[in-house]
Parts: C-alpha cells; structure tokens; sequence
DNA sequence: GCTTTTGTGCACCGATCGGTGCATATTGCG
DNA sequence: CGCAATATGCACCGATCGGTGCACAAAAGC
C-alpha cells in the first residue's frame, strides 16, 4: 500500500475498503465472493479495486494478512505465554473469540476461505493451507522449546500436540460456521484442555 | 432412481454416475463443480443428467445421500457401540479413515462441500449444515442414553460430549484436507480420547 | 498554463455459468 | 406397423464471471 505523491488521490481508504473485502471472502469464501459482491461492498468501483489491489488473488492474499494482524492476532500474543498449557489456553480462547465475534461472519476465514474449490480457487486454498500450516508450525516451534525447557515432559511430541491444539480449533471453526455458540465452543476448548498435555 | 420400464433405456449406470458427481463435489465443493466438471467425471451429457438426477442442487442432495451411505456409513456402527467410549472411538477412527482413504479426495464432503459460500450456494450450505448437526443430534441422543444406563456419569453433558466429538471430527476433516497423514490425524483422535468422558 | 501522473466511471471484452429446445434415437405396447 | 414414452447429442439461452479500454478528472512539478 504504498503512498503515491503525485497524480489523482484516491477518493476511498484502502485500508477500510479491504477490511470489508476481508468480510466478504470470510463470509462467502474465495470462490463465492464475486468482483461485484467485493467491489460493492467496498464502495468502489472494479477499475479503482484493481488500480489498488492488483486483482482477485492479490485483493484475497492481503484481505488474509489483514485477518492475520488483526482477527487472528491473539495467536501470536498466545506463543508468548508463559507456559504451554498457557499457550494452548490463549490459542484456544482466542479462537472461540474470533469464530463468534458478533459483527463478524461466524467461523474461521483462514478454514473456510477456500477448503475445497474449482481450478479458479486453486491458489487461494493452497494459501490457506499454507497459512494454517504455518500456524501450526508456530505452535510446534513453541512447544519444542516448552519440552526444552522442561516446561512439558521430555517425551512430549510437540508436532502432536500443535496439530491436537490446532484440529480443535480447526473444528470450533467449522462448528461456528454452523451456528455454534460461543459458551458452547468454550466448554469444548475447556474439554479439550483437561487432558494436558494431550500426549 | 426409479426404474423407467418405458421408452429409451439411459446407457449409463445412474448409481456409477453419481459417485463420479459425489467424487466431485468432495473435490472442488458444491460451487466450485461446474456442471462441466460433473457431467465431464460421469461421462454423460448434461441434457442426461437433468433428465435423471434434476438440477444441481439435486444432484449435490443424491450425492450427499450416497456419500453418508457409503463413505461415512462407520457412523451409524459407532453408534450402535456398547459403550460412550467405544462410540466415540469408532466414531473417530472411522472418520480418521474417511477423511484419508487413498483413491478419494481428503477431507469430507459434509465439511468442506460448502461452508462459506456465495448466493448461488446458499441451500447447499445450510444442507450441509443440517447434516453436520443432525449427525451430532444422534451422538448426543446415544450419550443421552449412555447417562440413562449409567455407562456415563450422572452428571455428564451429552451435548457437550457430542459437539467435543463432532469438533475433533470436523477439525481432522480441516486437517486432513490439508494433507495431514492418517497416522498423524488418528494420534489426534487417540489422544482427544486419552480424556473420557471429555466433561 | 502546461505536462505528467494517477484515479474514476462506464461500457465492454471473451469465457463460463446453470439450464434448455429441438431433432433424433431407442425402447414397450397396441 | 404406428404411437407413446424416454434418452441422447448439440447448439444455444440470458446471466454472470474476472478483467480491461478509454475518456475524463484531479493532483504535483515545471
């Protein structure tokens, strides 16, 4: 989003139009969110929607960065936590959060942004998977360095216990998306984290 | 399906025809199956497919049908198991294996078919959406009845238990999608149920 | 004021979408 | 045989898809 100095100014803020991009592909994926649902729903219209952004996957690719720094930024205050069982607390509390927040679509844009598509979504679900992996990496990372420090037991598979922490929330996405309520999802992130660690 | 005993006999088989569709909406989701993609995998014309299986929207509804048939027909054994625990351990372990079978798409229809989606998808969501929660109505009608016979605690939440159930399920479907191997998703199982009950 | 640079609005592009009309082919029944 | 009933192949429908060409508007630098 660099600042150009000269010529025509913009006449839309391109930060508040890709917030609502990003509301659009979280609501109806990539596949199902068309150019004139986004363009719409931003205010602007196609020319000036790809003047600024590039085009459908490059608009999907930063309406996803912005999830990540802004919904999503509860993951990375979860990896500081102190302990891992704190982690995997903040991770999940966090994640019941953002798939219920009132205003928002339900669920999780990072799942169902594109989980199965046509060729056309192709790129935008290998993005995703991507991304979800690298989450999950994270959490790995910071529980491998838990094991280290003998914060979980010497025996602990952190690449099992990341992919337990992250299939939870995983599915508390899907489940929102159906409908779930939020103190109904907490009380399965609550089940979840009564056996810690999960192995 | 019925049988026409009258004029033209189709030269194709209906049932054939429809796993190719279902195959294909497991694939690419409801919107992403253009009816070139399905009527090119079944080997018909789309004028034969109309005429035998009605639009889109009904194809998607048979192949959705077949696919709880056949596919996650583990489900309907689970909970005919003697007991809460095994019910959710076959639960798991059949979903493990149905999300990962080699020769079909990972993941699960009844997940990644339509979870977000555009207008044109709309009733292939809530579909989903329905059967999603009409499967965890029948975990919790059978943990309702683990309480009655006292195999689970008297206290115990049947809902709670089924949506921790369905979470994992539709997390591993999430996972697996992704391309999480079958052993890496049936450690996730094996210790989401190292806690039993989960409440 | 003039050029250069960038943004905007509108009409339009070829391709594809889900779905259909129609001529023809193949059956059972009389 | 003729007739009713169903299936098939192909061309085609209006609508929508992602993306663009072009004329014009609004800013900076000279």
């Amino acid at each position: 989003m660099e600042k150009a100095q000269i010529g025509r100014p913009r006449e839309f803020d391109a930060e508040e139009a890709l917030q609502k991009a990003m509301v659009v592909f979280w609501e109806q994926g990539y596949e199902g969110a068309s150019l004139t649902d986004l363009t719409e729903r931003m205010g602007i219209s196609r020319k000036s929607m790809y003047a600024a952004f590039g085009n459908k996957e490059e608009l999907f690719r930063k309406a996803l960065q912005r999830y990540s720094e802004g919904t999503v930024s509860y993951a990375v205050e979860a990896l500081q936590a102190a302990t891992a069982r704190e982690v995997a607390e903040t991770f999940l509390a966090g994640s019941v959060r953002a798939n219920t927040r009132p205003g928002c679509p339900a669920g999780c844009l990072g799942v169902q942004g594109a989980l199965a598509v046509g060729e056309t979504g192709r790129v935008a679900r290998d993005i995703l998977t991507e991304w979800r992996n690298g989450g999950q990496g994270l959490l790995r990372d910071r529980f491998e360095r838990a094991v280290e420090e003998g914060d979980l037991p010497a025996g602990a598979d952190p690449d099992l216990i990341a992919r337990y922490v992250m299939t939870i929330g995983n599915g508390m996405a899907v489940q929102a998306a159906g409908g779930a309520a939020r103190e109904d999802l907490q009380r399965v992130a609550d089940a979840a984290l009564r056996n810690w660690p999960p192995a």
